[in-house]
Order: C-alpha cells, then structure tokens, then sequence
RNA sequence: GCGUCGGUGGUGGAGUGGUCUAUCACAACAGACUGUAAAUCUGUCGCCUUCGGGCUACGUAGGUUCGAAUCCUACCCGACGCA
C-alpha cells in the first residue's frame, strides 16, 4: 500500500490523495461502500462500481462466523469470493464489541443524542447483567453468536488471523468502540486496553506476514501468495491503527500519539482508523484533536461515517476515508438522499409523482449512468418516485436495489465533488453551497 | 317456501352477559436508522379533545338485564342444504 497526498485544502487539515492498493487506486477522500457479509447488500459488484464505488469494506465477525474465514481465504480472499476486482477492507470487529455488548438492545449506535439524559448516566456498575452478545474478557471478547448462540472468544490475534485470511488490501486492529455515555474511568480503562489490543494486533499481523512469505514458495499456498517476485509488504494488507477516546480530548489526543507511535522493531501501522460513538457535536472537534497528532503522510479513516455534513466536516479536518451503512440501509428502508435532503419515499405524496428521484442526478435508478444510449422511446429512461414508492409499498426486491444504487451514488457522488473542490479551490463555496440547499 | 349457519372497525378474523373502542394479523399513515443482530424497528390507526377525558359503535329495530358485540323476538342481507 502506498499512499500520495496531491493536494492540501489551505488553512484546514484536509487533503486530497492517492492510496494505492494490490487491488487499484483510491482516490481520496473516499467513501467506502460497507459489504459487512461481503455483499453490499442488494447489489451486484457491478452496480456497486457503476455507482462510484471505489472500495467494499467487510467484516470481520460476521464473515468468521458465516461463511468461516477459511472458506474467503480458499476462494483466494473476499475480493476474488464476492466477485468484486477493486480494493477491499475489513473491519476487525471492534465495533460489534460495542454494538452487541454495551449497545445491545439500546438506542445507542454510531451517533448517540447526548440530549437523552439517561444515556448520560454510567450504567457500567449497575447493568452488568443487562442481556449483551459481546463481554469483554481478560485479553479478548467472549461473543455469544446471533445466528446460534454459540460463544467465540476473539482476541486482537484472533482478528487479525481471520483478517488475514479474509485477505483484504486493508485491515484494522482489534479495538473497543465505547459509548459517549461512559464515564471518564471506564474511557481510560478502555482505551488502554485498546492500545494493548491495537500493539497486540500489529505483532500478530507482521508475525502472519513473514510466515506467509516464508511460505510463499510452498507447494499449494494460493496463488496470489506464490508469487516469488513479490515482498512481504505487496502480499500482505496494509493494518490501520484504530485511534479511541471518547469524548475527552485529552484521551483522544493520548490515543492519537500512542496509536501512531506503537511499532514492532520499527514497522509501525500503515494507517488509522477513528472510531468510537460519537454525540453528533462531539465529532469534529475529536477528529480534529486526533488528527493535528497523527502523521500526515499517512491515511485516516473515520469509522462507520456518514451522513453528506459529517463527509464535508470530516473532509475538512483531514479524513481520507469514510464508510457507513447509511446509503444502503436507508435505501433499503425506503429513505433517499436528494440535494435538497432526505425523503421519505413511501409517503403518500409520491404515489403519483411520475419524475424521477432527482432531475440531474446520474446514477443508473435516475437515468444515467446509462451504458447504453437512452431509450429512443416515451420511456424517459428512469424509475420514477412513484414507481419506486410502489415497489417498496409491493415489498418488491427491487425497491431497496434501486433506491440503494441511488444513495450510494449520491454519497460517492458528493465525495467526489468535494475532493475535485479542493483541488478547485472552491471547497468552501462548494461546501456553503451544498449544505444550504441539503439542510433547508 | 322451509331449514341450517353466519353478518364485528379499511380488509381478514378473534371475542359469545360486565375487566370492549373491542385480541391479533394485514392494509393505511407517520417516524427512526451513522466501522449492518437491520429488505429492519417504533408509533398512530371510530369521532371530538384545553390530552384529564368526552361521544358514538359490533346488519336493522325492539326487548330481557343493574349491565348486551355477546341472551330473546321480528325484519333485512349472505352462504349452503332441502323442496
């Protein structure tokens, strides 16, 4: 992996760069499309690239568990078993040891309402027994599975192993997401334990890599290993640090010079994740905290973000990644990004609202993006809303595919005009622009 | 014509003397969703309301009863059977 940084947005953090992986380039910034199960849930890779998609983010937890990470390794990693040619991540499953433990069966994720004072109150003391699919252990998390109850005891080895063997072009370090709610102690707790977890994981990560190029001339090792004219470092993924800390900024800034300087004989992490749930005010002052620290020749990625704001701020305070479940999710859920905000599809108005999402928009579900040439008849060459509201009224598959293939390009789409803005010089015009319109 | 069974809110369908504006499901309407326990979940769903409550409802009309969607009578409607 290599990253270049092309262009910097004057007087801000921000960037505009290159990432270069086994699998192609990453223009950045860069919104990753989330493939949790390896799938970007509704689409074929094709439609997934025909929306702008760069590169697919899947999952550590939920691809050991189903189908075995042994399984994506023998069909020669999670690219080649998806079918999808570009650049791949996963996800180490820190996040699951926050969304199926403490946040299981709450209303807190990603983006917790501090405004909702229980939330504020520690329950780490009193809920202990609160039912919760993930416990933290001595050196590892005791999950229980949601598909059969079985218990599986990650450790950062553990996940790095399976990553290894899900072989994506980047992987991240076992970490523990917290909640914003958390007192101060258990965040210090925490994070500690994610520092101990982030260096445990980059041992075991260059332990795997030597052993898989010592072994890279063995008879029956995947092809994509044997490969004697390859080093270790082309063969194996780039590992991200995640950097932790709640919402105190001492934490974070801790978390950001320790993640950055932990190192194994020199070799230090190839980039950084930004994790943690966030009250939505929160966010970019902890970004901006972290990322003043964190070496700048090397790529950020803000974890599970976001909404179109959250790209702009994050953008701007120098994140060269995002990922997030939104475009999909919603657009399965019947909600759509259009450049005035986000709509509701299934409401009554759009029964008979025969034009399209979005007038200009190009994704394939608007018109364009067309491969072949428009249709010469009365078509129009588009779903109209009214159409997509009767799919999703029907329960029809298609509804969430298109509606899908139109958030995903409407986010990749929007980092795009972003980066091109900075290498404009317009990013802030650009930026009052689109806000003005998205959030009136 | 006789007989049997049945008529419940937008729909299907519970309920067979009080705890019934009436279980439940569907439809409808609105909302939520940020490293995917998610093609999911939540709320509303007779009318009015100053959100305390008030009013009207179980084919129609009577009746029994302190009290009826529930029991009785007549009528109307439907399905089936027999003529």
């Amino acid at each position: 992996m290599n990253f270049k940084i092309e262009k910097k947005l004057a007087n801000s953090l921000g960037r505009v760069g290159m990432l270069e992986t086994p699998h192609g380039v990453i223009e950045t910034p860069a919104f990753v499309a989330v493939g949790t199960k390896a799938t970007v849930k509704s689409l074929n890779p094709e439609q997934v690239r025909e929306a702008g998609v760069q590169v697919v983010l899947g999952n550590t937890y939920h691809l050991y568990l189903q189908p075995g990470d042994e399984i994506v390794r023998d069909a020669g990693g999670i690219g080649k078993f998806m079918n999808w040619s570009g650049p791949t991540m996963t996800d180490s499953g820190g996040f699951q040891v926050f969304s199926l433990g403490v946040a299981y069966g709450k209303d807190i994720s990603k983006i917790t309402k501090i405004t909702d004072p229980s939330l504020l109150i520690p329950e780490r003391f009193d809920d202990s027994d609160a039912p919760r699919l993930a416990k933290i252990g001595q050196d590892g998390v005791s999950f229980k599975s949601h598909l059969d109850g079985a218990i599986h005891y990650i450790t950062p080895e553990k996940s790095i192993e399976i990553q290894h063997n899900l072989g994506a072009d980047i992987i991240f370090a076992f970490d523990e997401c917290t909640s914003p709610a958390e007192d101060l102690k258990y965040q210090e707790e925490a994070l500690e334990r994610t520092h101990a977890w982030a260096e445990r994981s980059l041992k075991e990560h260059l332990k795997l890599k030597q052993e898989k190029f010592a072994h890279s001339h063995v008879l029956g090792s995947p092809r994509e290993y044997a490969r004697p004219d390859r080093s270790p470092e082309q063969i194996s993924p780039a590992l991200f640090g995640i950097v932790q800390g709640g919402r105190e900024e001492s934490l974070r800034k801790k978390s950001a010079k320790i993640i950055s300087e932990i190192n194994i004989d020199g070799k230090y992490f190839d980039g950084f994740g930004i994790g943690g749930s966030f009250a939505k005010e929160d966010m970019s002052s902890a970004v901006r905290w972290v990322n003043e620290i964190l070496p700048e020749e090397k790529p950020r990625h803000l974890l599970g973000i976001g909404e179109p704001e959250d790209l702009f701020m994050g953008i701007e305070n120098g994140v060269d990644l995002f990922d997030c479940v939104l475009p999909t999710r919603l657009g399965r859920n019947g909600t759509i990004y259009t450049k005035s905000g986000k709509i509701s599809i299934t409401n009554t108005k759009f029964r008979n609202d025969f034009t399209p999402i979005e007038k200009d928009c190009g994704c394939y579900t608007c018109g364009g993006n067309r491969k072949s040439p428009p249709d010469k008849g009365d078509l129009g060459g588009f779903y109209s809303r009214a159409y997509i509201a009767h799919l999703f009224h029907g329960k029809e598959m298609l509804a969430g595919t298109l509606a899908s293939i139109h958030n995903l390009y409407f986010i990749t789409n929007l980092v795009k005009k972003i980066r091109q803005s900075i290498l404009d010089d317009n990013f802030y015009e650009f930026k009052e622009q689109f806000l003005r319109e998205y959030l009136s």
